[in-house]
DNA sequence: CCTGTCACG
DNA sequence: GACGTACGTGACAGGG
């Protein structure tokens, strides 16, 4: 029947049912292999529903699913910031979408997507086309994009509410009828697609000024008549942004499709194709259901074999090292991939020949398929016996050789249909990036536990597979020994090596089969999707591409430290009138309080004196001595933390310096910096400053510095709720200062330095959960006095101190606090006795705060390299609250405009804090001028 | 291997 | 009423 009068065409909007599945189910897996099914699941649910509820005298005569292909669309090139607030797909999401499409064309329903165009614009196009044609138009969504194309004979449904919108129900959405909309979007923006808009002006306003003026042209054209002076100038200066957004909300009616509509006619299923298809899904129930409607008999699906399910099975072979298998020919190696292929989840671990991931060599490769099922497959293990001269660096025989062994492994490792899981998978994916092989998507058994159980132990696999599967590892130390007689992997005999190896794989996969149903209980699925496993290849570029380091800045900085300290040395000596080691507190602690008899000596635990810098810097009133124990103490710590060790650092292939990020590694959320820690660099002193001097920008390239402007106590006063430091962050005010004024009735005029100091210590003993005896250590005051400045504080501030015992209460209640996006840090020693109570308190009233700022930094770490792909420039470091990169000079100041938006946006669109976020920028040749 | 000290946010 | 106290990290040196 061709498409004309008295027909009527639905259209479905395909990646809105999809998202919908995927979000409202937990995530199931088919029983038989473990692959990922949910949203399909969910996604048959709603075509098997909307096809009983479609089949009555109004039944439409022409139907469409239609879906989004590519991220990349004709709007993207208009404003390449188009979406780009958006969260990347889930990766276990991923590998169903191609099975979305084949669901749809089961039920003989029409599929249409088109590379470069969003489904919008596709249904845009269908809808006009069909109100041409003289017919009828349901498009089943509830975008309010696509509102614009209400009227004459198209109405839209809201599948979820079961809502019909007509041009009614569009003018209470938008205020003016559906052909105006656009004018409206163009104007009010949307976070959500990230389309800029006009500042300051919403749905409301904009309605009303589109009604007074008739059109956005018109108002565009006449701005200078709007009479608020406020909203007259945000018109006039944005009007290049307001006419762009207007071409991204607009949708393309007039697409050349390669199909028309009578191509969409509604088709009988064939019982044997849709049967045929949630039989292979596994689907029992819908299976049944469909099978009744069709009046056919419901094929039989087998009981799964392969142990994948809800709950981790009880029924799992035990762990037993002598099970695995050696891989030592091409030929079993595929049969491995193949079955890895079928079963659409591996885990995966690499043997290496040390634990620094961009200097050791692969050895091995083992592979888990399911439970008890794992093998190893040496790469590179040397003959043994051969500790002389010759034949030491011989490989072992019975080796697929490796560049054969890794070109059969690379299709399986980068197949975006099969799910890689690992623990702690940066450092395999680094690994094997060295040797050409780009590992994805991936799972990371670490990142699961953290996510489920920050606080209340470690994440490594030892641990974990103690707790969850009663087992105790292989330890590593069995293979190599330890201290000077320690071997490396390959030294290790494959047998050995073999059992080691794959029980790694093996414990990982039964880890993950055990945690991964477990996230959605938790509720900490998006935490784990959204902050945790996306940070992986973000790390992984920045530590792989690391940072250029001048040597010789080190080198001479090292020397004239030696230099100093040896005349400091030397006056000690003098001083103390006998030689000792300066860097032995003990020995000091001797010296100053028995020989000299200073007062103040505490002894440790230990039984020694204890000599911090607090103490040295108040007998300095009373002697020489201690503070040039001071100086010198600092000079040292410079000398052999950062000049001396830096160099050592220097990775010779790439002459530049590659930390290396835990992700895992501290409770609240915030990254850990190791190998070397790169995120406690010098800067408070001016000597220790210079070493930044040392991290440099190559020839041609200058370094940035992007750092949040007080993002935790922005946080603070979201949380807490306080209008007075809401409003101050909204003024731009100096918050110390307004604190200082607020507490002490100083006007801002008259604020000495000496007050702002005292706030900025209250306000960030707030942040650590305050206490009169601390702050008191920290302002160097009387303990009484501190206390009356918190009493005073609170006063002010009585929001804080809600915040404060609220937060402490929610912590007692269900050992653990939550940041803003969900993360959980548990508090397992809240209700502990004594002194570890007070501990456990002020860590929970600190985490949601230092958490939520963790979690922002990542979501625009995560971001940021999709923003920046047409930039000349890396992203290299993060310090907690400050990102560094590295950019060709011309492209220095695109950088700074797309990375800002980026970090201050960063928050958008789960949470909406009530205090702007603000980004500061630097720049320069080294570090210490970009910061 | 633990402790003290000190570098950072 | 006494006790011990700011939050989160990592690296180095000394000393058993």
């Amino acid at each position: 029947m061709a498409f004309g009068k008295g027909c009527h065409l639905h259209l479905i909007d395909g990646s809105a049912y999809i998202f919908r599945a995927f979000h409202a189910l937990p995530p199931l897996t088919r029983k038989s292999d473990g692959l990922p099914i949910g949203a399909v699941s969910g996604f048959c649910n709603m075509l098997q529903r909307y096809v009983e509820e479609n089949a009555g005298p109004d039944a439409p005569t022409h139907v469409a699913v239609i879906f989004d292909k590519g991220s990349h669309t004709f709007r993207n090139d208009m404003y390449d910031q188009y979406k780009a607030n958006r969260e990347a797909m889930p990766e276990d999401l991923r590998p169903q979408i191609p099975l979305t499409r084949t669901a749809t064309e089961a039920f003989n329903i029409a599929c249409k997507e088109i590379e470069g165009f969003e489904a919008d614009d596709i249904m845009a196009t269908l809808a006009c086309q069909a109100r041409r044609a003289g017919g009828r138009v349901t498009i089943l969504s509830s975008d309010k994009d696509l509102m614009q194309l209400v009227g004459d004979g198209v109405e839209m449904l809201d599948p979820m509410k079961n809502k019909r919108i007509d041009r009614e129900g569009v003018e209470e959405k938008f205020g003016v009828g559906p052909e105006r909309v656009v004018d409206v979007q163009a104007l009010a923006g949307d976070s959500v697609d990230n389309v800029p808009g006009a500042p300051g002006i919403g749905i409301k306003t904009a309605a009303l000024l589109i009604n007074e003026f008739g059109s956005l042209e018109e108002l565009l054209d006449r701005a200078e008549e709007i009479k608020q002076p406020k909203r007259r100038q945000t018109l006039i200066d944005n009007r290049a942004q307001i006419e762009l957004s207007k071409k991204l909300v607009q949708l393309d009616e007039g697409m050349d499709l390669p199909f028309s509509l009578d191509d969409l006619e509604v088709r009988d299923p064939d019982p044997e194709i849709l049967l045929g298809f949630l039989t292979d899904m596994e689907f029992r129930t819908l299976t049944k259901r469909v099978a009744d409607r069709l009046g056919a008999e419901a094929p039989v699906i087998p009981e799964a074999t392969a142990a994948v399910t809800e709950e981790a099975a009880p029924d799992w072979p035990a762990i037993d090292a002598a099970t695995y298998t050696c891989v030592r020919d091409l030929e079993t190696l595929h049969a491995w991939i193949d079955r890895a292929q079928q079963v659409g989840t591996v885990a995966v671990d690499t043997e290496t020949t040390g634990l620094n991931d961009m200097r050791c060599e692969l050895v091995g490769v083992s592979l888990a398929v399911a439970p008890g099922e794992a093998c190893y497959i040496p790469l590179a293990h040397r003959a043994e016996g051969g500790d002389d001269l010759f034949g030491a660096d011989d490989l072992a025989d019975g080796q697929i050789r490796m560049q054969a062994a890794l070109d059969a492994l690379k299709p399986l490792l980068q197949d975006p249909s099969v799910m890689k899981i690992g623990q702690n998978m940066k450092y395999d994916a680094k690994v094997l990036s060295r040797y050409g092989i780009e590992i994805a998507p991936i799972d990371d058994t670490m990142l699961m536990s953290y996510a489920m159980h920050a606080g209340e132990h470690g994440h490594g696999m030892d641990t974990l597979a103690e707790r969850y599967l009663a087992h105790t590892c292989i330890p590593i130390k069995d293979l190599l020994g330890s201290g000077k007689s320690m071997i490396t992997f390959d030294r290790v005999p494959i047998d050995k090596a073999t059992g080691y190896a794959a029980e790694d794989a093996d414990v990982t996969l039964r880890l993950a089969l055990t945690f991964k149903p477990q996230l959605h209980r938790a509720g900490v699925t998006r935490v784990y999707e959204t902050m945790e496993r996306p940070l992986v290849p973000v790390l992984k570029q920045m530590e792989m591409t690391g940072i250029a380091v001048d040597r010789d800045v080190l080198s001479r900085m090292s020397n004239a430290f030696s230099q100093k300290m040896a005349m400091l040395e030397e006056e000690i000596h003098d001083l103390a009138g006998e030689k000792f080691n300066v860097g032995s507190p003990a020995q000091l602690g001797e010296i100053l309080f028995e020989k000299m008899s200073l007062p103040g000596g505490k002894k440790g635990k230990t039984g020694k004196y204890s000599t911090p810098a607090d103490v040295l810097e108040d007998l300095a009133t009373e002697h020489d001595l201690p503070g040039r124990v001071l100086d010198w103490r600092q000079l040292s710590k410079l000398k052999s933390t950062y000049t001396d060790a830096l160099q050592e650092h220097i990775n010779p292939d790439t002459g530049r310096v590659h930390t290396s990020y835990s992700i895992a590694g501290a409770n609240t959320g915030r990254l850990a910096s190791n190998d070397p820690n790169l995120q406690n660099i010098p800067v408070r002193s001016e000597e220790g400053r210079r070493i930044r001097e040392a991290f440099v920008a190559p020839e041609g390239k200058t370094l940035v510095s992007l750092d949040y402007s007080q993002i935790e106590l922005r946080i603070l006063a979201h949380m807490a709720d306080i209008d007075a430091l809401k409003q101050a962050f909204r003024d731009g005010q100096d918050i110390h200062a307004m604190t200082a004024s607020e507490m002490f009735n100083v006007s801002m005029e008259d604020m000495t330095p000496d007050i702002r100091r005292q706030a900025k210590a209250i306000n960030f003993g707030v942040i650590y959960g305050i206490s009169g005896f601390g702050l008191a250590r920290n302002l160097r005051i009387p303990r009484a006095e501190a206390q009356g400045f918190i009493d005073r504080y609170f006063e002010r501030f009585p929001g804080i101190r809600k915040y404060m015992d609220d937060t402490k209460a929610f912590a007692k209640e269900h050992k653990r606090v939550e940041t803003l996006f969900g993360r959980q840090i548990h508090t397992p020693e809240i209700a502990a006795k004594g002194p570890r109570a007070g501990f456990a308190q002020r860590a929970a009233i600190n985490a949601p705060i230092q958490g939520t700022a963790a979690d922002i930094i990542r979501r625009a770490m995560i971001r940021m390299p999709d923003a920046i792909a047409k930039l000349p420039v890396r992203m290299l470091l993060q310090v907690h609250d400050e990102l560094i990169f590295e950019v060709e000079n011309g492209a220095v100041d695109d950088l700074i405009g797309v990375a800002k938006g980026v970090m201050e946006n960063a928050c958008d669109p789960v949470v909406k804090l009530d205090v702007p976020l603000v980004v500061d920028a630097g720049q320069g040749a080294n570090w210490a001028e970009a910061h």
